[in-house]
DNA sequence: GCTTGACTTGGAGTAAGCTTCAGGGTGTAT
DNA sequence: ATACACCCTGAAGCTTACTCCAAGTCAAGC
């Protein structure tokens, strides 16, 4: 499978594709003799796994690191435990931020439909209020 | 009010309000006449409305925008609010991603405590194979 | 054999979001 | 009045995650 193959079913561009090799996010990718690339079922498939927690928004070198020891082998199983711990508590308080920013959103929204959006207006009016303040 | 005290009211350094006040993510702060800044309740306001966004994970420049807008007044009410649905679906889908994160983190988590991470032990085994076919 | 297009590398460039620094002014306590 | 903590600005520097480029290699068709 060429790169060009990986990147259109994966979604990833070919110069990420490579990038992310390089720097050890996905494991070295079988060559044909020539060098060029030749991405087997493995290689595509530890694509498509790190896309899962780089799309919840985990940093590269969290996700790199978890690579490095899953290919050290078992004697990392604890150490890769923590980190998905971690991880998921990360991502969990992600959740919760999100959904904070959710409610001030749908909270504006009614009060665009229904008034006019009474938080708005009040602290444009208090920020006026400084602004004017700060003139005199 | 000082910066110092709304940065650790808010949890923004110093810094960063100074920064954030630069590129118009919040409007401009009283100053006292000798040009220190002194925050009023409206202006602690905008920074804790602004925290809201930003921990959502929208981009600063879309924050920015909003504020500009809100500033503007009544008359830029509709753009706002297509705004903030535009902010809505971009948050849903990163729910959606995370959500999806977590599951993948707790199907290993429940494998690591069962048995020995099947996934991993398979992938790490067919990378391997890919491995030792480049290397022949 | 030669063209064409996809592949290779290393390295430079970019954007967002900070963070630090130089060089200076402010304000309160002793 | 002098020390000392705090404040100011503009500009440079840093990190993350790409993205692009130059110069060259490889493979398939004519």
């Amino acid at each position: 499978m060429t790169i060009k193959e990986v990147s259109e079913k994966t979604g990833v561009s070919i110069d990420n594709l490579r990038y992310y090799e390089k720097i050890g996010l996905i494991p070295a990718v079988p060559r044909k003799p020539s060098g060029i690339r030749d991405y087997d079922e493995a290689a595509l498939s530890w694509v498509k796994f790190v896309l899962y927690f780089k799309k919840g928004g985990m940093s590269l070198e969290t996700i790199r690191r978890y690579v490095e020891l899953a290919l050290q082998g078992e004697e990392t199983k604890q150490e890769r435990k923590s980190l998905l711990l971690a991880a998921k508590a990360d991502l969990t308080k992600k959740m919760e931020e999100i959904q904070e920013s959710l409610d001030v959103i749908n909270y504006k929204l009614d009060n665009y439909d229904q008034k006019c959006g009474p938080i708005t207006a009040e602290m444009v009016a208090a920020w006026k209020a400084g602004q004017t303040t700060k003139g005199d």
